[in-house]
DNA sequence: ACAAAAGTGTTCCTCTTACACCCATGA
DNA sequence: TCATGGGTGTAAGAGGAACACTTTTGT
């Protein structure tokens, strides 16, 4: 007999990230006990169990409303995190008593969602005991969260280059500096400000408003929105500089 | 109460990758049935339940070498497809009855594998009665795999950009020539042999054997190892033309 | 008037692209 | 000697990087 397991459960947990104009955050819940008051410092990603007959991807999207309020947020899986020590005795064993359930093994699948993190979304968040925490400052995290955290930020990188994730992170119109700055605290680096307009405009991704910033002590910023169609055709692609293997070392002939 | 899942099951489907000089290939079997004949049609990707105290890349190691006879074959997890009806009924019974267990549910989880196609693997892949197969050429494979299949390409793609995973597709000493068609598979473009040369040695990430290719009908080309110092640090991306976003948009000041 | 961030051009130089011929080997 | 793919250089143009001042607003 080859000992397939049959009982495990499955979780999903989601770095839920938002920008707020300088930094790259994520939020953060506390965790429950079988004591129910929370415990102050153990914080963790927002998750919860799969139920039957329901996908991974709308456990996720169940999860991430509860976190948020939001329905249909832009959510992305990572990956699957399944030491069978991930989830220790005591921790087991709660989760079967507040579940009301038996199982011997937790998986659980990682999800990342992207929000914009306007006034309403923090005082939702606030109202339910929800933190949001710049990312660099996140040093510890129960179980296995500071892992599915790491990984689901730097699969988020590399979305970012290739795709225009990265525009659900800001509110619809938005300012070339807003731009820039999130670009800057996702990848921690530093851009030429002339250079980066120059070739954000050649490369058409951008529509231009109307409409400039209000009430900014300082020249008002004008103020555009994503052009969708730009892309699913040709070139577009962020160029992260030189992170990566065989810079520039294809070239398509004709 | 919230109808909590807790009796899944997992399994993993591998897409082992192998490169024969002109063509990426996968490998596949073939279904077995209630009936225990093989039904020669019913391709899909090697694959198997997760074991009890088994972490799911212990299990896809497991899996891959059973189908390639190798240890410490490089696996990356690519998805998970959990939709609960991904088998059908008469699916799930044979499982159930083929192992010997009873499950709700089977949940599998995507890895892809490179291997060094060369005689001894076709060797053994062909007295285990798996099949080697272009991957333009596959249009039908067995429940979902299609799109497990397809998952893992464009995973190992964007892999492929960004970290030097195509020498696990290759010979320990290749040529250059070699590596150019690889890329031309992987990528499905044509590539300006004589412009990939510069680039390429530029970039040092190959080292210069002593040795030459022999017994072919033409000027002998030299073999080259990967220099895996040329990793870890800096400037080294593949440079996919114009496929994504962003194109040449960001540049690091100083 | 001051502070603070927006917005704007040019030069230098590197990197990309396009392209054609001779070379070494086995048959 | 022929067929086959290996291996090589250059010139023209595009695109990247570096860099400083004026403008507009609120206080």
């Amino acid at each position: 007999m080859d000992n397939v397991q049959t009982n495990s459960a499955i979780s999903v947990d989601c770095a839920i990230f938002g920008f707020d104009g300088t930094n790259l955050k994520t939020l953060l819940v506390r965790r429950r006990t079988v004591d129910p008051l929370y415990h102050e410092k153990e914080l963790k990603l927002p998750g919860g169990m799969i139920r039957e007959n329901e996908t991974l991807p709308e456990a996720a999207s169940r999860i991430a409303e509860g976190a948020t309020g939001l329905r249909d947020l832009y959510l992305k899986q990572t990956s699957i995190f399944s030491d069978p020590e991930r989830v220790d005795e005591d921790e087991l064993k709660w989760i079967c008593q507040y579940h009301g359930i038996h199982t011997d093994r937790v998986v659980t699948v990682g999800y990342y969602a992207l929000v914009k993190l306007d006034q309403g979304m923090t005082r939702y968040t606030k109202s339910k005991g929800a933190v949001w925490v710049n990312v660099d400052d996140i040093h510890y995290l129960i179980m296995d969260h500071m892992d599915i955290l790491s990984d689901a930020l730097s699969v988020l990188q590399k979305d970012i280059v290739w795709s225009p994730v990265a525009f659900k992170l800001l509110p619809k119109k938005f300012t070339v500096r807003q731009l820039q700055n999130l670009l800057e605290a996702v990848f921690g680096i530093e851009i030429d400000n002339r250079n980066f307009r120059k070739k954000l405009f050649a490369s058409g991704i951008l529509l231009e408003t109307e409409e400039m910033e209000d009430n900014v002590n300082h020249k008002p910023a004008r103020l555009y929105t994503l052009n969708k169609s730009a892309f699913g055709k040709k070139g577009n692609r962020m160029d992260i500089v030189n992170l990566s293997l065989f810079s520039g070392l294809l070239s398509v002939r004709k």
